[in-house]
This record gives C-alpha cells, sequence and structure tokens, in this order.
DNA sequence: GGGAGCTATGAATCCGCAC
DNA sequence: CGTGCGGATTCATAGCTCC
C-alpha cells in the first residue's frame, strides 16, 4: 500500500532479519518478491515468540501479514502457505478455513491446496481420532497466470519405476543422476520422452528426524519443490517466518535469494548461519560449495523430493 | 424434525429407495442410524440427474438434506461426507469450505478431515496446475463421543508388510482370506504378534476402473473402511447418494445393514441387485455368499484398505 | 500358469469457438 | 460480453490376450 522511499537494489540480496514481518515488509517495494514459502507459527503454538495466537483471533492476526506478502509479490509470484488446523476440544478448528475466505476476501486468488503427505507422522494415540499424517499447503496467486515450472519437478513414471528403474544397478541410478547433476529431469524429459511425467498435487514426504537441534517445521524437500516449481535461478524468495530456516537453505541450494524474517533473534541466527556462505555474493556460485556448519554438503540440488514424491509403490 | 408416523421395526432391512433423501427421510424416525457414508454430486455445471448445482447454490441445497441426516443419525453416529471442490476459472472453488462452515451452524461436530489419496488419478496438463490426486472425506458427528472401533481397521506394520506378506503368492493371499473370513486383520495379528500398527488420517486407494460398466464413484475399499470404523455388525449404514451402490455393497458384506437412496431410477435398480441377496434377511449370513451379478464374488471382508492403506514403501 | 504387452477408461481442467 | 459445448491433453490401473 504505502510507497516506501526504501528502493531495492538492482539485485537483492540475500538476508535474515530480526523482527515482524508486519513492519518489517513495509520497509520493501512493491513486487519484490518472486515466491513466499513459509509456515507460520500454528494457533496456540510458539507462545513464547508470536505471543500465542488463539485459534479464534487467528485471522485477525494474519491479515495485516498477508496484506504485506500480496504487496511485496510480484503479479507473476506464488504464495505457498503451509498450514494445519489444530484440535480444539475434540473437533478441528476453522480457522483455516475462515483464513481461506479472508484471504480471498483480501485479493488473494485460492489457486490450488496441495497435499503434503508425512509418512512418518507424529506417533500417538486417541480415542476420537488416529495420527494426523497430512498438512495443508494452500497455494495463492495474485493472478490467474503466474510463473509455473512445471518440468522442474517431473518425476519417473511409475512402469519406469517399477520396471526399468529395478533393473538398472542402484549404484549406476546414482552415478547417472550426479553426472546429470540438476538438468536431471529436464534432460531425462528431452531424451526418454514419456518415461518422465508431471506430478500430482500430493507430496509424499518424510519429516526430518535427524539429529538437528531443533525441528523443523517442515522438511527441506518441501520447499525445495515449490521453489523448482515457481521460481527460476536468481529469483527472490521469501520467508517471513524463518524459523530454523529451513526455506533459505532450500533457497541458497537452488541459486535464488533468500530473505528471512523472524522475531526470534535465535532463529535469525540461525538463518544467518546458513546464508554465510552467500551473503554478498552475486550469486554466480560453483558448485558444490559447503555450508560452515555441520549441515550435509550443500549440493546444488539432489533431486530428493521428486525421487521422495514417487507415487508409493504396492504391496 | 417433524415426527413421523412411520415407526422403524425392531430391525431395519436393507433397502433401496427411489426419491429425493431430503424428503424420503422424513418417513424415518430420529436417531435410527448408526453411520451415513456418502459422495454427493459435486457441484456441477452440467446437468445431471441432480439438475447440475451450480457451485455458488450448493450448500443452499445442501443443507435441507443434512438436516435430515442430523435428526435420523444417532447420537453416537457418524457422517462421512467425501467430496472435493471444483476448480472454476483457474481457481478452487470455497463452496465445500462454507459448506464446512454451514454444517457446524447446523449442530454437526468437524470432528476430522481424512484424506483420500487417489493412486490413480485422471490424467491431464494444464498451466496452472497439476492433476488432482486428493479428496477430502470430513467426519462430522452429533457429539464429542461417538462410536469408534480403532482396531478394526489396523493395519500391518511396514516390516511385516514388505517381508511376510510379500513372501506369499497373491492366491495365496486371498485363499487365507476366505478361509479365515473377516476375521483376516485379526488373525494376522495372532499370527504376527504385535505387528500391527493403527492407521493414519490418510488413505492410500486407486479408484477403481476397467471395464465396469458404470463408475462408482469411490473404490469399494472407501466405505469399508468407514464402516468397520464406525459401526459393529447389525448397525445401520446409510447412504442417501447411492449411485451405483458401492457403498451399500461394502455395508452388506460386512454383515451391516445398508439403505440407499438415489433419484434415478436406474442407480436404484442396480443397488437392489446388490441387496437382493439380503433382502428381509435376518442379517445372519453365512460366508460366503455371492451377487446374482457378475460383480466378483462377495467375500466377507478382504481387508482390502487396510493392505492398500499401507505406508509407501521407500525408494 | 505366470509374465509381458496391449487397450480401455476414469467425480479433470483449460481453452477456443459458437451463440 | 456471459454462457456453454467440444477438443486436446494425460497416466495409473484392471483386465484381457498371447506365448
Amino acid at each position: 500500500m504505502s510507497a516506501p522511499e526504501f528502493k531495492a537494489p538492482p539485485t537483492i540480496g540475500s538476508a535474515a532479519m530480526l523482527g515482524d514481518c508486519a513492519t518489517l515488509l513495509q520497509g520493501y517495494p512493491d513486487q519484490c518478491v518472486d515466491l513466499i514459502v513459509t509456515s507460520p507459527p500454528y494457533a496456540d503454538q510458539r507462545a513464547s515468540t508470536y505471543g500465542g495466537i488463539r485459534p479464534d483471533d487467528y485471522v485477525a492476526w494474519f491479515l495485516p501479514r498477508s496484506e504485506q506478502f500480496l504487496r511485496v509479490l510480484k503479479p507473476t509470484g506464488s504464495f505457498v502457505l503451509n498450514i494445519k488446523e489444530k484440535a480444539v476440544n475434540g473437533e478441528r478448528h476453522t480457522y483455516v478455513l475462515e483464513l481461506i475466505l479472508a484471504l480471498r476476501k483480501q485479493g488473494w486468488l485460492w489457486t490450488e491446496e496441495y497435499i503434503w503427505h508425512k509418512k512418518n507422522c507424529f506417533p500417538g494415540k486417541w480415542p476420537n481420532r488416529f495420527r494426523d499424517a497430512w498438512e495443508r499447503c494452500l497455494h495463492f496467486t495474485r493472478q490467474r497466470q503466474f510463473k509455473m515450472n512445471q518440468q522442474a519437478v517431473m518425476v519417473p513414471t511409475g512402469d519406469w519405476a517399477q520396471t526399468r528403474l529395478k533393473s538398472l544397478g542402484k549404484n549406476d541410478v546414482v552415478r547417472y543422476d550426479s553426472q546429470v547433476g540438476n538438468a536431471f529431469a529436464k534432460n531425462i524429459a528431452n531424451w526418454q520422452g514419456r518415461e518422465m511425467a508431471y506430478p500430482t498435487n500430493v507430496l509424499h514426504l518424510a519429516t526430518e528426524c535427524g539429529n538437528k537441534q531443533h525441528s523443523a517445521a517442515f522438511p527441506l524437500a518441501l520447499p525445495q519443490w515449490f521453489i523448482k516449481l515457481f521460481t527460476d535461478e536468481g529469483d527472490v524468495v521469501l520467508d517471513p517466518f524463518a524459523g530454523s530456516g529451513t526455506t533459505l537453505q532450500a533457497a541458497v541450494e537452488l541459486k535464488r535469494h533468500a530473505i528471512g524474517i523472524d522475531v526470534a533473534q535465535e532463529y535469525v541466527d540461525m538463518c544467518r548461519e546458513i546464508l554465510a556462505p552467500v551473503q554478498g555474493r552475486t550469486m554466480e556460485p560453483r558448485t558444490p560449495y559447503v555450508t560452515q556448519r555441520s549441515r550435509k554438503t550443500v549440493r546444488p540440488e539432489s533431486d530428493r523430493c521428486g525421487l521422495s514424491q514417487q507415487a508409493p509403490g504396492e504391496s
């Protein structure tokens, strides 16, 4: 809405900032972001940082922030919102449904709802429900025409995976993959024709349960998939609730600019560690490069999600 | 709402009736149904049997019918609604979201949302979306305490399915199944000890296709799963939009009473064929029994969904 | 009898064209 | 310029042949 005096540099660098995105984004110009991928604090969660938004207040809390998202997003950009409503008093709360309706009123188009199927979801047992193994990835856009690189996330067809892939040795597959690099899917599509298929709107991704000190809101493969799908190299990716920086890490690995915002200094520090190797760079990295921390080698793109999203095999 | 003069017999028999459930259900007493499983006609522009309900009119069309559902359902009963919103003008329509909110106002509790992951979804390619591979199975109840037989839908754990089950031939599994009858899962549990697990709220089921003359709205395993989960033997299952009778078939196979309603004579005829073997019976069938039509042998329960819902194996 | 190969088909969606 | 119809696109699965 407001036309800020601040002008973005010709090339926005990656950065992690401390603050509330509701106010911090006001310093950003209109239409400077290609993609927003975020997993906001769920209602009643992270009480210490965001003050524990109550489910009934969630929409009112969210709208001023999404208003900024709408302003800074390019017309061809996308906004991917990973969220799942809580069960309150034995019933699913409706704040996510109400949020979708409210965002449409705000000017967003509710283009699609992707399902993230969590293959290894949290264990537990309750008398009136089973374990919750899925979350919504709501896809909002400003226009009906937007940037979508469908080829970038193609997956092997079922036949190919069940017959052709099995006939190859495992090492053959891996070696072939690494030689071709991140043009894997694209080149296969050109060479092999019908042996690659477009994925569906259901993503099969396991939650990461490794030795990370803090639980990421979603696995790296999730932002990877949307970043590949909705941006090109050099585009700008924003996570206004950056948390431990999973979205930023995915963006940096894929040679996109990454902007992260969080209200907690601890999280901003973690984001800065992720961004450290690319701070001030002009975004033309040699590959592969390695982060300073003990995170795995940052490969340009291992097509993790492409493989993981492969449809489940039958018994 | 109206207190009908018609009194249900001590044991309600299975039946398929021609008419609109909005009016036909008024002849039924309060609280005579244990479970409603249905896949209503989705909003559509085209005129079909239901006259092609427009998306904008869908909620208003639905509410008088769900009001009857609420009345005839027992307090401990469940209402499972399989539905998916259409893409209209490049955007997901919101009528399903609005329907959920409206049903809550009507008195329903939105207890859970199960996801049916369609492994073989309709093909196609569009510039702004991928193939739609999932549908909602909305679970509504009247009370926070309701009947839920979680044990009835337990599934073998991953290790078991990937080793023990695979070592058996397909015929072995089927033969074993028919010998043991609907205690299949139970006996497996006895065999294997503790290697059964509760499922999640994501169901992996393929749509049934092939040379069936009529299209079933959903695969048999879908109503099977909910019927096992939310009813006991002898309970009453209602499908107010019965269609080709998939829900009724599942109910009959599982020795539940089945009530089907549809506005199309053609569909009612199909439902009656399914119910023919059990018409007027006191619901103590020997097993296995066979339908007159060319459908497969009606086994008491093949635990199809239990196997299908097995979590996808990793690559 | 089982496995490879072929074919039909399914709650789809977008776009262009006619009216 | 809204409304409606038909064509093009696309893939996992069942069910069938044919060795």
